[in-house]
DNA sequence: ACCTGAACACCGTTCAAGT
DNA sequence: ACCTGAACACCGTTCAAGT
């Protein structure tokens, strides 16, 4: 790549970022580039599609949390990692609203370019949950896909501002069905401080 | 109203339905008209916003489910009212694709036109989720707001195709959550069939 | 190689003009 | 009263023309 087009580049996802950020994956794509001063053409050049660009922007986060998911692999709690991970797939998806329903189409969309980074994590969530259900209080009724799924709806709530501030206490709440057997943190609190 | 007026009303609330269940309640207002055989605004003029069009359409459905809430008020047992009023509450929101959002939208937004009939209908999971924490076996650390967003994050699973079909079983265990000490019907399914 | 203006087919909003 | 074509300001896609 060309070095002015690498500069051009990198700016570019600074700006998807910060516009991303504030109005959420359906951000006008016309709006990022007139905020990145370049011609949309020149913007959809760099990343052909939304999907693209999103995938661009969550390397990064994905590619954490894929090492965060193999370290949590090993870990002494096979209960804990399961929490931790989540926990950290649904902070994750709080960055940008909407990304997950981008996440769980391109779950089903093999041409999508999120597609790989999304089955990947699901498995990473999957491998954990095999070892809750294993060796932990996790329910062996549920597998990675109704996991993933759990984890998308908690992630929702964050994207509605009306439910966000019940987001926490829900995972609480889901987690609790998740690993019913589970000596987990929460497990012996019935009323809200 | 004149005569042909409310034909006018009637037929593009008819096509309208179609549309919506077609493609989602994002469908397109161009598109809707068109089929109708009306200008975009005649539509327009009928239901000045997306949010008139959809209360019109969700009206009769809000109306039965206020009525069924009213009827399980009563009836024997508490947690069962609950997990109904739920269900047929999720259900209702599976026949258009997207409409959990606006609900959820129109319970921050006093100026939607859902916005009364959504109030509404979470107080009435409220009064349900009230006895069944004072009656029956629901954990007491929700309230009626956390009940509609368990609610909405699980309409929103039925809206997504390749989670869709994790639904139910999902349904399931949420509710084992909600309900940890009710005799509910899948309290003792640890395994799928 | 890389960039971009312009044409295109869409969208919802608004309103003056028609019946 | 009720309807609607047309103008408007948007959107993402596409590509010929420029540097």
């Amino acid at each position: 790549m060309r070095a002015d087009a690498r500069k051009n580049r990198e700016h570019l996802l600074a700006v998807a970022g910060d516009v991303i950020t504030e109005q959420g994956v359906d951000a006008s794509m016309r709006d990022i580039a007139r905020r990145a001063d370049v011609g949309l053409a020149t913007l959809l050049r760099h990343f052909p599609t939304r999907e693209a660009l999103l995938e661009a922007l969550l390397r990064t986060n994905f590619d954490q949390l894929a090492a965060t998911a193999a370290d949590l692999e090993t870990s002494p709690s096979p209960d804990d990692a399961l929490v931790r991970w989540l926990r950290d797939f649904v902070a994750s998806a709080r960055d940008y609203r909407g990304v997950i329903a981008s996440m769980v189409t391109a779950i089903a969309d093999e041409e999508s370019a999120l597609h790989e980074s999304c089955v990947a994590m699901r498995a990473a969530g999957t491998r954990l949950l095999a070892r809750a259900q294993a060796e932990g209080g996790a329910r062996k009724d549920i597998d990675g896909t109704d996991l993933f799924a759990l984890a998308g709806s908690l992630a929702w709530l964050g994207d509605q501002p009306s439910l966000a501030p019940r987001a926490d206490h829900l995972f609480d709440v889901v987690v609790s069905a998740v690993l019913p057997l589970a000596g987990h943190a929460t497990a012996g609190r019935k009323d809200r401080p």
